[in-house]
DNA sequence: GATACTATGCTAATTTTTTGGCAGGATGCT
DNA sequence: AGCATCCTGCCAAAAAATTAGCATAGTATC
């Protein structure tokens, strides 16, 4: 249950990276990290954060395939919480409105609708 | 221009008490800090992380009172959309959801029909 | 004004993180 | 088979982060 507070640096670089590529083998991952050191530096980060339990690896023909542990939406969640709780106070209602706030004019009117649903729905639900 | 992901640990996790608190002494910050170090190591990161710019002290009677640079919507903005590209493939819609979803039943009515307000609104402007 | 307390500034040592080097094995191509 | 390429595993050096120690100054309390 490490949370991603105890994370070196590179280690919440490389996790990051992995839910946003859902999995990768350790050359993509070293595209995509920022200042990339070399292929034995990510190897041995990778390493490491198998060791620490974050995530695992199987093989994939010639090579490895490195995906979290922790699943994408309980990672999901554990994200928000703590994003709720250092930056909106402990509030959802404010986090969804600055959400919205920064992001309205990219979303489509279907997905506005869909998301008045939603909100529609958790009322329903409450009462 | 340093991103969050360049800080090092311990200067994450001062910085979100720093966010979370608003602003605070050093001695609060030492009292929040997972596996708190001593009182001088305290010192010695925030005066690292004054040097970095990410916050300044001003006097406060006989201490100093740390605060962060960036304000605090600028921070909200900027780790929203950091957990929605990385855990959401850039979507807030899904973001949102998901906020609902984890918190639907610890909201009031009264922040439920905000929120309905609130995507009214947008759609309202979207068109 | 002496004492206790808490603050700051600076610095040096320890620990962790981050990195690259090198050897060996598999794969693929000519 | 020979050669080049890409992978892995292990290890050790380099760099950065983290920590504590110590000297000093301000405040307050008695």
């Amino acid at each position: 249950m490490p949370a991603a507070t105890h994370l070196s640096r590179r280690e919440r670089q490389i996790m990051d990276i992995l839910y946003r590529l859902g999995s990768a083998t350790a050359a993509e991952i070293k595209e995509n990290l920022p200042d990339a050191p070399s292929y034995s530096a990510v190897r041995s980060l990778l390493r490491i954060l198998e060791d620490k339990g974050h995530l695992r690896h199987q093989y994939d023909g010639p090579r490895y395939i490195f995906t979290p542990i922790v699943s994408r939406p309980a990672a999901q969640k554990s994200a928000l919480r703590q994003i709720v709780r250092t930056f909106f106070d402990g509030s959802a209602t404010q986090a969804v409105a600055a959400l919205l706030d920064m992001s309205a004019r990219d979303l489509s009117d279907e997905e506005l609708q869909q998301l008045g649903k939603l909100v529609d729905q958790a009322r329903r639900e409450g009462k």
